[in-house]
DNA sequence: GCCAACGTTGGC
DNA sequence: GCCAACGTTGGC
């Protein structure tokens, strides 16, 4: 079991619409970062726990609570020439880009990045390191734990 | 393999 | 809109 963080522009998909889809369940397509894909595509099991992080909007921070849905399966955005993801270097016997399903769990009140750097315990959580723009993180078995427990009080 | 140029992310 | 950080591209 592992955990991490996904971040997720409001605009795009906020953790209100991936609520409202069917089975709360969103593929989670887009990712053009090695490091991130390989994250969804090697290391995430069905059942790890995501922490569900709001970026590019007015309160960016944690905003609900998730869980992998699924193994890993090719994105398909990457082959599609209207969209903004296309990749004219992917193909189908060979893709490239690979996504997990994530199935929302609960919306939580927003823990904003600067609560979240005030916690001594987080100091070196890999979303607030400076210059970070992963949009994929791992998260600690002691990060998760403090967060869901002493800041959600679950 | 180096590295400059360029594009993107994302907080502020 | 600005800008720091950093990944990717492509010429050499």
């Amino acid at each position: 079991m592992k955990y991490w963080l996904m971040k997720s522009e409001p605009a795009d998909a906020s953790i209100d619409d991936v609520l409202a889809l069917p089975g709360q369940t969103i593929a989670w397509y887009g990712v053009r970062n090695y490091q991130a894909r390989n994250f969804m595509r090697d290391a995430m099991h069905v059942g790890d726990g995501v922490l569900f992080y709001h970026s590019g909007c007015a309160e960016p921070g944690i905003a609900g609570l998730a869980e992998v849905a699924s193994t890993s399966y090719p994105d398909e955005t990457q082959f599609d020439a209207g969209s903004k993801y296309f990749d004219p270097k992917a193909d189908r016997e060979n893709p490239r880009w690979m996504l997990v399903d994530v199935r929302a769990l609960k919306k939580t009140r927003l823990i904003g990045l600067p609560e979240l750097r005030q916690q001594p315990l987080l100091e070196d959580m890999q979303v607030l390191r400076r210059g970070n723009r992963l949009s994929i993180t791992p998260v600690t078995p002691a990060e998760w734990q403090y967060i869901t427990h002493q800041l959600l009080g679950t």
